[in-house]
DNA sequence: AGTGCGATTGACT
DNA sequence: GTCAATCGCACTA
């Protein structure tokens, strides 16, 4: 065979987090998913982004968008954990959500922040910054950046496809773990639901939150 | 059929 | 710090 030039090798892709592994409580996954992989799958690019920011949006929570019952828009929040829900806000921006509890039960984690690990280049492409910081740290840049839209709504996060979840092995201690209450919402705004990585200079919020 | 309103972001004073 | 962009949906009539 001739030599022939290689990209420098690629990570291999991670395996899908288990949902047996996912706590089924809503809280408790928007915790459990602090320090996981969100990988996508772009033709032969893979991008990874660490979670550093999470919210819980719970059953009877008039934030959730699941609180007036299924429609066609919020289904996937009412899927098995580990399911896909991607919402279009203020006709502008995608959020990407991790639905959670059982099949039949309308609630989710939304991914407010990634720290980008691979595929930094074409994230700096979709988002039009080369500022590191500026890529993922929000939701809706994150979405931007993973080119997450409508499609992936739906679609499992624990299988190895468009879009999954995944592990790389780091701890997550309890002590390195801050609370808040959510940003950017109206309803039920006092409860203490939003959960991140202390001192990760990739969560989004004020700096009044994130003490 | 019309209206109000967001789980945000980027541009600008 | 302020503020407009932008659009799908839920709600009213």
């Amino acid at each position: 065979m001739p030599a022939r030039r290689e990209p420098v090798a690629a990570l291999p892709a991670p395996r899908p987090l288990a949902r047996a592994a996912l706590p089924a409580d809503t809280t408790a996954l928007a915790r459990f998913l602090l320090g996981k992989l969100v990988l996508r799958r772009l033709g032969r690019t893979l991008l990874r982004g660490r979670i550093v920011e999470t919210e819980a949006y719970l059953v009877g929570d008039a934030a959730c968008h699941a609180f007036r019952g299924r429609t066609l828009r919020n289904a996937a929040l009412f899927l098995e954990r580990g399911h896909c829900y991607v919402y279009l806000a203020y006709g502008t921006s995608y959020m990407l959500n991790v639905s959670s509890e059982r099949a039949g039960i309308g609630a989710g984690v939304l991914i407010r922040a990634l720290e980008p690990l691979a595929g930094v280049a074409e994230m700096q492409e979709r988002r039009g910054t080369a500022r590191r910081l500026d890529l993922t740290r929000g939701p809706g840049r994150l979405a931007q950046a993973l080119q997450i839209d409508r499609g992936l709504d739906g679609i499992d996060l624990c299988t190895e496809g468009p879009l999954w979840l995944g592990d790389d092995g780091t701890l997550v201690d309890a002590a390195s773990i801050g609370r808040s209450i959510r940003i950017g919402i109206t309803k039920d705004a006092e409860r203490p639901l939003r959960f991140y990585l202390r001192g990760n200079p990739f969560v989004s919020g004020p700096r009044r939150l994130n003490g």
